[in-house]
DNA sequence: CCATGTCAAGGTCAC
DNA sequence: GTGACCTTGACATGG
């Protein structure tokens, strides 16, 4: 089990989805501030293999405007060599990534041109895990996206498109479920049309659910990864007290945490914490996963309960 | 210099 | 049909 956080790191001082306004494109500005994002992901990828978070989300934003039509740059030429540089660093760490396009990526809108502009996204994606000379194991996750009120015929264009992508965008997309429309068990079911991985996003499935418990829904969303696409990827976090429904926490909840993790016993998945401090959390979360590994001896004479 | 409004992109729901 | 909300950090303008 491999865990890890998203895209920000608020310990180190600098920021790897650094952008800026559309109004203020230059290729100038574009080339200066993929280098500068990329040196800090540089120095994030560094601190997470030092303190042992294996898994991390690249923010969207290390490549400004990548699919929109005003760049004309070809980034993964200009910066091939940081690119490999980074990916041989992920690789000879054995760590796991993946990325997370934003909720205007929607592969079913019965809009054709909403599509296009989101294959050019998903393109974009996987066009950097590949520079990055990562495997399949390395992830894109999406949503299903909208229902447009009336979900069957929403999913059998979610199908539909998704026969039309290439293997460079399938062997990487996977889909996740939300916490308003689509349900694990939506996401199950259309995995079964298309043989699409089901990454399992715990506090999406408290918020909408079909009754299954986590133990059975990660069992469930694991079955639909082969081996080249790897481990089940789980998101993580919990409600927020006293905030509007579905606020992700902002400070890892360490009991619920080690709860879920128990019941978790011998399932093995990669977990991403989805919570407000980022690395703060993720360090705690290790921490209590370890313990529950190789528990320190004074555990074992007096087991906590969990 | 700080505060606050705004930022490529869509969809849903309340009214 | 219109507008608030989702969710979020960081940009950028204006005071």
């Amino acid at each position: 089990m491999k865990i890890g956080y998203p895209c920000i790191n608020r310990s180190i001082g600098c920021t790897a989805n650094s952008t800026f306004r559309l109004a203020n494109y230059s290729e100038e500005r574009l080339i200066e501030t993929i280098g500068a994002n990329l040196e800090c992901l540089e120095r994030i990828l560094h601190y997470n293999i030092e303190k042992g978070l294996l898994f991390f989300r690249i923010s969207s934003d290390i490549v400004p405007f990548a699919s929109h039509p005003i760049c004309k740059t070809d980034w993964a030429k200009h910066f091939k060599r940081e690119l490999a540089s980074l990916g041989g660093l992920i690789r000879e760490s054995g760590m796991r990534i993946s990325m997370h396009p934003d909720q205007f990526t929607l592969l079913n809108s019965p809009s054709e041109d909403v599509t296009r502009r989101s294959i050019a996204e998903l393109e974009y994606h996987c066009m950097l895990l590949d520079a990055m000379g990562l495997d399949d194991t390395a992830k894109v996750q999406i949503h299903v996206g909208g229902v447009y009120s009336d979900m069957e015929s929403a999913i059998e264009r979610f199908c539909a498109r998704y026969k039309t992508l290439g293997a460079q965008i399938k062997n990487r997309l996977v889909i996740e479920n939300d916490h308003r429309l689509y349900s694990l068990r939506d996401c199950l079911q259309l995995s079964k049309q298309i043989k699409i991985p089901v990454l399992f996003d715990s506090f999406h499935h408290e918020c909408l659910n079909n009754g299954e418990t986590f133990r059975n829904a990660v069992i469930a969303a694991s079955s639909t990864w082969t081996k080249d696409d790897g481990l089940l990827m789980c998101d993580y976090s919990s409600q927020k007290p006293d905030a509007a429904w579905g606020t992700h926490t902002e400070h890892i909840d360490i009991t619920l945490f080690r709860d879920f993790i128990n019941r978790m016993r011998g399932l093995d998945f990669d977990i991403m914490l989805e919570i407000k401090d980022k690395e703060k959390s993720a360090l705690l979360a290790l921490g209590a996963y370890e313990e529950l590994r190789h528990p320190p001896s004074y555990l074992l004479k007096h087991p906590r309960t969990v």
